[in-house]
DNA sequence: TCGTTACTTCGATCGTCATCAATATAGACG
DNA sequence: CGTCTATATTGATGACGATCGAAGTAACGA
């Protein structure tokens, strides 16, 4: 078990510059960035899904198969959230988890403060 | 003054699901393109210029100028906003005024909770 | 070592969308 | 009515990204 993940790896560093500041361009763009990594049907999806599931984590094939696409395109979703610490990456063996990184969530929807 | 508008034109619906629930397709859809609507620079910029005037609110001429870009491309954010009812809209002769929609805003951040 | 399973990476395609120029609408003012 | 100004609409273009199939990597078991 040990729910403590080892570090979520180099975080892309969050800012939130909210929107009370006044947004420089380059401020903008990368909360648009962020944004962005969440405004997709499926990465919604497979947001709930880890949420709901028993183990708080879920391996690429369980999402495959309840999402009904493409495991490539499902590691492609997977891959660009857990790079933007939405998501983390736990390998056990052949396996991976993907877990949710709750705080990086709720910093994301602070954004629009 | 009045500050009251007359509302807002039928909304979109917010529905707000959070991530909490399980998310239908149509669900995450339908959240994803509310949440794409200010995953954009420009909007956020817009967003921010409104927040930040005196008036609380922004004329077309005055973000083209700020924002350094074609004045059909700003009426096309301001429009899409609107629509999506982030911005609130208030013609006042040829000119025509938006505001935000803090509520709305908020309920947006907080569909990823 | 071989085959199988789980996942990642690569390359291509197709749709969506931010932006622009051109044009249309519409209010103000003579 | 004409003219100027403020905003909206239309149509085209270029870029980005969601998805797929194919191929690569890596762990487990016989």
């Amino acid at each position: 078990m040990s729910p403590a993940q080892p570090a979520p790896s180099p975080r892309p560093s969050v800012e939130s510059p909210s929107l009370r500041a006044t947004l420089s361009r380059a401020q903008a763009e990368s909360t648009a960035s962020l944004l962005r990594v969440v405004s997709d049907p499926t990465r919604l999806q497979i947001l709930s899904l880890i949420r709901s599931s028993p183990e708080g984590a879920s391996r690429v094939a369980d999402l495959t198969r309840e999402l009904g696409l493409r495991q490539p395109t499902v590691s492609h979703h997977l891959k660009v959230m857990a790079e933007a610490g939405v998501l983390t990456r736990r390998p056990a063996g052949r396996e991976v988890w993907y877990g949710i990184e709750p705080a990086r969530l709720d910093a994301i929807g602070d954004l629009l403060r």
